[in-house]
DNA sequence: CTAGGGTTAG
């Protein structure tokens, strides 16, 4: 092989490489204005390593700072390839040791336009005959993701060895290309070169990549076999590849056996245990790493500072962050983002945000999200879509965690038109056929009262997975089309998508939603049967209110008494629910006691049977329920501005109910309902993320308040009272929940008639399932 | 020529 065979590649000196001296300074033209400062001081460095080595025998020497590109296309030099006096100062004084260290550091820090410039060089200087400079080249293309190229120079190799062929198998491995990896090795096996510890070491991280756990175990037992437990990294490898397998006893076993730990073995092992979720085991290894007089490193600090966030020891998150600072590594990308993910986790968004603005610039796409996620997390919705509005402003790409954030956001508020804004967002980025984007869409467009649109996202994702079906199926029911939710769910069994916990529970409500109780039994039965999931408190709850809104009281207190848990207020309530609907007071009286058992503050009880009594004709029971609530509840949840409110509308109106001034309730709700009405106003329109689409119209009074109900509630008005709902606003006045999703009912007075129950609404109250 | 890390959706 001669240097014309290298001539043929793609990389000629004189072909696609142009390769320029400019002020001595050899760059590769193409690539200088996509140049940063790193390969700049990449430069700078082989700079100063030529002029070291003619010791200033170059005496122009010198860097422009051109970073940009600058004047560039205007030196005469672009095509005038090495000029000479530089070439012999290289030739002579570039060895092989040089160069490798050089393509070594290309390799680590990714920096393609520059080991290509290398290439060129081992070219120009005969020295890529040297088979370490050849590995070495093989190494820096297979690491900057150009494998094919590393293949050619590969197969153009005169003498190939193990070190040759472990740098494929890791170029392979590093550009996630598995299967070719293992065939590699077996492909040098047969070429009778003999794997060494490097080439197991590869081979259990890729294993550990994949879910191979067969080949892993071989490959474990060959370790063993030839003598590699000694091996530090060996280990380390398979420790790692156990760990990503969840198979932590064999991580741990491992570990123990090993005779020297160093800050990698200890780092896997913790890194196992915070995915499995040992937290606090994870944690206790960091402090016995600590006494090990071990150094924690930017891995061993992201690990740890995760593990804090997910067990929430706010405190414990404070103190890796001084450390973090200390060791000087606060700059890090990863372990900035994970200090700003422990402060959202620990309930301190402020942390957060402070945090991302002292990363500046350096902050990741991932950092922004984890600020969102935390102010979503933290219930503040509003800087939730503040913070992704500068995200676009700074032109920070986004990606399908930034636009599920900021989904979710929407339909906390829930806000259809940013909803819209967003989702125009996901179109432009592309993310709508992404199935963690497609959910949220169908969820928040569920959420904002747009079913069609929710639907619109689902049947544009083409393979819907389980979370996406999901998704469709809660809205269905939720909004009341038990037919649709069942014909998705049978849908998703064709498929073969396994259905979840949650599954069964919308089904399940689809079924009470429209009295199929025979069905909804059998769905609730099947879980277990079919698909071995064990029911939850929810789905308790669900059956009981199944069957007690279709009427079967003395079905469901069986069913009740039958649960392996003590029954709580989650269950006992949608079984009052039913006694409220079909009038069955001794039983209300029952389950309004185990209620208030848990949950004693709870006004919705003594509302209910209040109203029950008067149903019933027993005035004196019902103003002994109003006297009791009065006494008793609405003084939990200190500090909160609504139950000052409330209380304060129950002070103004306790007494006989019968002789309410209807139009001073009018009024006082009304004041109330502009005010919040204001407030959220406002916060829409300082949350619009492209104020020149217009301002907020359509929907400015979409708000989400359970304490707003709780209001109504308590005022517990009689029959024939007008109040105005504002658009979009539906409030359960049996449970005083809120309706979660908006109806679309507009600017439509409510008559309060018949007990409170409003039968020209066809769709349920999520929490009572009392139908309006 | 080898080993370790962060953020989602119902």
């Amino acid at each position: 092989m001669s240097s014309s065979t290298f001539c043929s590649m793609p990389f000629t000196v004189n072909g696609n490489l142009k390769l320029v001296q400019w002020g001595n300074v050899i760059y590769s033209s193409n690539k200088l204005a996509a140049y940063q400062p790193l390969k700049l001081a990449a430069a700078r460095k082989l700079l100063d390593e030529i002029a070291k080595r003619t010791r200033g025998s170059v005496a122009d020497l010198q860097i422009t700072e051109c970073a940009d590109g600058g004047n560039f296309g205007n030196s005469n030099a672009i095509d005038d390839l090495f000029g000479e006096s530089v070439m012999d100062c290289v030739c002579n004084h570039m060895d092989e040791q040089y160069i490798i260290d050089q393509l070594r550091y290309c390799s680590s820090e990714g920096i393609l336009e520059l080991g290509e410039l290398y290439h060129a060089l081992t070219i120009k200087t005969g020295i890529w005959f040297n088979k370490f400079v050849a590995t070495a080249l093989v190494n820096m293309y297979a690491k900057c993701g150009q494998i094919d190229n590393g293949k050619m120079i590969f197969d153009r190799m005169s003498c190939i060895d193990v070190a040759s062929c472990n740098s494929m198998i890791c170029g392979y491995v590093s550009n996630g290309m598995l299967s070719e990896a293992f065939a590699f090795f077996i492909e040098m096996c047969y070429l009778d070169i003999v794997p060494n510890h490097y080439t197991y070491s590869i081979l259990l991280s890729a294993c550990g990549a994949s879910t191979a756990v067969k080949e892993g175990k071989q490959l474990h037992a060959q370790i063993v076999k030839l003598k590699f437990m000694a091996l530090t990294a060996v280990v380390n490898s398979a420790l790692t590849m156990y760990s990503k397998f969840g198979m932590i006893e064999e991580a741990e076993n491992l570990f123990q056996g090993l005779a020297e730990r160093n800050i990698i073995s200890w780092t896997a092992f913790i890194s196992g245990l915070y995915h499995q979720k040992a937290f606090n085991k994870a944690l206790a290894q960091f402090c016995l790493m600590r006494k090990n007089n071990l150094e924690p490193n930017e891995y061993t600090f992201s690990v740890a500072l995760s593990c804090a966030a997910s067990v929430q020891y706010h405190d414990y998150g404070r103190a890796l962050h001084a450390q973090v600072i200390k060791h000087g590594i606060i700059s890090m990308v990863f372990v900035g983002t994970a200090i700003i993910d422990m402060y959202s986790k620990c309930a301190e968004p402020s942390g957060a945000r402070k945090q991302l603005e002292e990363m500046g610039g350096m902050a990741s796409c991932a950092s922004w999200n984890a600020v969102i996620i935390g102010l979503v997390r933290n219930d503040e919705v509003a800087a939730a879509l503040e913070v992704f509005h500068k995200m676009l402003n700074n032109d920070i790409a986004c990606d399908e965690y930034t636009f599920s954030a900021t989904l979710k956001a929407c339909s906390l508020l829930p806000s259809l038109a940013i909803c819209r804004q967003v989702h125009s967002r996901v179109v432009k980025g592309k993310f709508g056929t992404n199935l963690h984007v497609a959910s949220s869409l169908i969820e928040t467009y569920a959420q904002c009262g747009n079913s069609e649109d929710a639907e619109k996202a689902f049947y544009l994702t083409s393979t819907p997975d389980v979370v996406t079906f999901n998704a469709m199926i809660g809205a269905y029911s939720q909004y009341g089309y038990p037919t649709k939710a069942k014909f998705l769910f049978e849908k998703m069994v064709e498929k073969r998508i396994l259905p979840t916990s949650f599954t069964f529970l919308a089904v399940i409500s689809a079924c009470s939603h429209c009295g199929s109780v025979q069905q909804g039994r059998e769905f609730f039965e099947s879980m277990t049967r079919n698909y071995g999931i064990l029911p939850e408190e929810k789905h308790y709850s669900c059956m009981v209110d199944l069957l007690s809104r279709s009427g079967q009281l003395e079905n469901a207190l069986e069913f009740i008494n039958k649960l392996p848990n003590e029954p709580s207020a989650a269950i006992w309530r949608p079984f009052l629910a039913g006694c409220r609907y079909h009038g069955t007071l001794e039983m209300a009286e029952l389950a309004a006691s185990k209620i208030l058992e848990h949950e004693p503050g709870d006004a919705s009880v003594y509302v209910t049977l209040s109203n029950m009594y008067v149903e019933a004709g027993k005035l004196s029971d019902a103003l002994k329920q109003r006297a009791l609530m009065k006494s008793k509840s609405m003084q939990k949840e200190p500090g909160c501005s609504w139950l000052e409110v409330n209380a304060k509308i129950h002070r103004f109106f306790s007494g006989d109910r019968r002789h309410i001034d209807t139009p001073k309730v009018y009024y006082k709700l009304e004041n109330l309902m502009q005010k919040i009405q204001t407030d959220y106003y406002n916060l829409a329109k300082t949350s619009l993320l492209n104020p020149e689409v217009g301002q907020v119209t359509e929907e400015k009074c979409l708000f989400h308040s359970e304490r707003l109900a709780v209001c109504f509630g308590l005022l517990n008005l009689p029959k024939g009272t007008t109040i105005r709902v504002f658009k979009n606003i539906r409030i359960c006045l049996d449970c005083h929940t809120t309706m979660k999703h908006i109806s679309k009912i507009t600017n439509r007075d409510i008559i309060i008639r018949d007990n409170y129950r409003f039968h020209h609404f066809k769709q349920g109250c999520c929490s009572c399932g009392d139908f309006w």
